[in-house]
DNA sequence: AATCTTGTCAACCGCTAAAAA
DNA sequence: TTTTTTAGCGGTTGACAAGAT
C-alpha cells in the first residue's frame, strides 16, 4: 500500500489567506522550518489548510526576500531571453531573477510584458476596411471572459515584405523582417550541442539554431515572435494561445502555403542583432548594446536544463519537434536549410 | 451614477516524476 | 514490483479593482 493520504480534503479552509493564517505559517516555519514535509505542517502549525496550500503561500508570498512590485528593465530583458529560448519555463525563469517567483513571473509575462513587446510592435489602426480580409484579433489571453476583439493588431509601417508576400496566401500574418545574423559555422547534431556553448555567446542564437544550418553573414535574417493565429476557439470563445516559433529560409517562405504550415500566424518580435538585443532600422527595439544576456551568465544548472532539454530532441532534416509534450510550449517547426545561397530566415511565432 | 468591460494576481487545478509503503 | 501519495511545476480561474461607456 501506498502513504496516508495528506489531509482531509473536505476539511480544509480554501481560498484567500487571512492575516491570522499568515502569521501562524510564518511563525510557525521560522521557527522549526518545514522539515521537508508540507503534509504534516498545517497540522502542527494549527491550520485548517491542506499542505499544498501551505506550500504555495510559503513560496510564493510568506517567504523572506520576495520582491514584490514593479519589474526593472533587466528583468524584462532576461524574462524575454529566456522565455524565447526555453519557453514556458517559470521557474527555470525564476531561478534567474532573485526574488521573483515562478507565479509572479509567470502573471506578469501573462498581464504585462507580452502587451508591452506588442505594443512595441504595433502601430495605430490602420484606415477602416484596410486588410479587413486579412488582419485578425490578437489570439491572446485565452481567459475567456476577455474580449479583445476590437482592438487593433496591425504592424506599423512599413510593412516587411514578408508580410505582404504572405498576403498573396490569403494568412493572418504580422510579422517583420529583422537582421538576425547567424554564428560561424554552426552545424548541429543531438550529439554535439553542448559544444555550442563556446562557439555563440547569446541563449537566444545558441538554443535556436538547428541542425545544418551553414555560416551566413547577410544578416538577413528574420526572427519573429508572438502567437499562433489560427487560434483554435473551444466552446466557451476561449482561445488557446501557443508561442512558436519557425525557421526556414526565405525561398521557402515564397512556396509556403497556409495549409502546409498547418496554422496560420499572427506574431510580434524581439530579435537579436550581432549578439545583441539591438535596434532596428525604422526604430523599434528590444533591451540595449551593452545589455545582453550571455549563455555563460547562466548558472550551470539552468545551462544543464536547456543543454538536456535540447539533446532530447531528435534533429533529422526537415522534421517537426515539440520541444515540449506539454501545451503552451514552444513548438520547434525546423526547416533545413536548402541552399548555403539561400537567404536565411528565421520566425518566432 | 450605474453598468459593463478589462486588468491584475493569489490561489487552485491537474499533470508528471519521484518517493514511500 | 506495484500502488499510492507527495512535491513541484505550469495552466487556469475567479474575486476584486480600475477604467470605460
Amino acid at each position: 500500500m501506498g502513504r496516508a493520504p495528506c489531509c482531509d480534503k473536505a476539511n480544509v479552509k480554501k481560498g484567500p489567506w487571512s492575516p491570522e493564517e499568515d502569521s501562524k505559517l510564518k511563525e510557525f516555519i521560522e521557527k522549526y522550518g518545514t522539515g521537508g514535509n508540507w503534509i504534516a505542517l498545517p497540522q502542527k502549525a494549527g491550520l485548517k489548510r491542506c499542505g499544498k496550500s501551505c506550500r504555495l503561500r510559503w513560496l510564493n508570498y510568506l517567504r523572506p526576500n520576495i520582491k514584490h512590485g514593479e519589474f526593472s528593465d533587466e528583468e524584462d530583458r532576461i524574462i524575454c531571453s529566456l522565455f524565447a529560448s526555453i519557453g514556458s519555463r517559470w521557474s527555470v525563469i525564476a531561478a534567474q531573477l532573485p526574488g521573483r517567483t515562478d507565479n509572479d513571473i509567470k502573471n506578469y509575462w501573462n498581464t504585462k510584458l507580452k502587451k508591452k513587446l506588442m505594443g512595441m510592435h504595433m502601430g495605430p489602426p490602420r484606415p477602416h476596411n484596410h486588410h479587413k480580409n486579412l488582419l485578425r484579433p490578437p489570439p491572446f489571453p485565452s481567459s475567456s471572459h476577455h474580449n479583445y476583439q476590437n482592438q487593433p493588431l496591425i504592424p506599423s509601417e512599413p510593412l516587411s515584405s514578408l508580410y505582404k508576400d504572405l498576403r498573396n496566401y490569403n494568412r493572418s500574418f504580422l510579422g517583420f523582417e529583422v537582421p538576425v545574423p547567424l554564428p560561424p559555422q554552426v552545424s548541429l547534431t543531438s550529439n554535439n550541442f553542448s559544444n555550442i556553448s563556446t562557439n555563440s555567446s547569446s541563449i537566444f542564437q545558441t538554443l535556436n539554431y538547428p541542425a545544418g544550418v551553414k555560416e551566413n553573414n547577410n544578416n538577413n535574417n528574420l526572427l519573429v515572435f508572438g502567437s499562433e493565429g489560427s487560434c483554435s476557439t473551444s466552446s466557451d470563445g476561449s482561445c488557446n494561445n501557443q508561442i512558436s516559433y519557425d525557421y526556414c529560409s526565405r525561398s521557402e517562405i515564397n512556396n509556403i502555403k497556409q495549409e502546409e504550415m498547418g496554422f496560420d500566424h499572427q506574431g510580434f518580435m524581439m530579435l537579436n542583432y550581432g549578439n545583441q538585443w539591438t535596434e532596428r532600422p525604422n526604430g523599434f527595439y528590444f533591451g540595449s548594446e551593452n545589455n545582453t544576456l550571455e549563455f555563460t551568465d547562466l548558472d550551470e544548472d539552468v545551462k544543464q536544463q536547456l543543454i538536456s532539454t535540447r539533446s532530447k530532441n531528435n534533429y533529422n532534416n526537415n522534421t517537426i519537434i515539440n520541444e515540449s509534450s506539454k501545451s503552451n510550449s514552444l513548438l520547434f517547426n525546423v526547416n533545413e536549410s536548402k541552399t548555403e545561397d539561400d537567404e536565411k530566415v528565421m520566425y518566432f511565432y
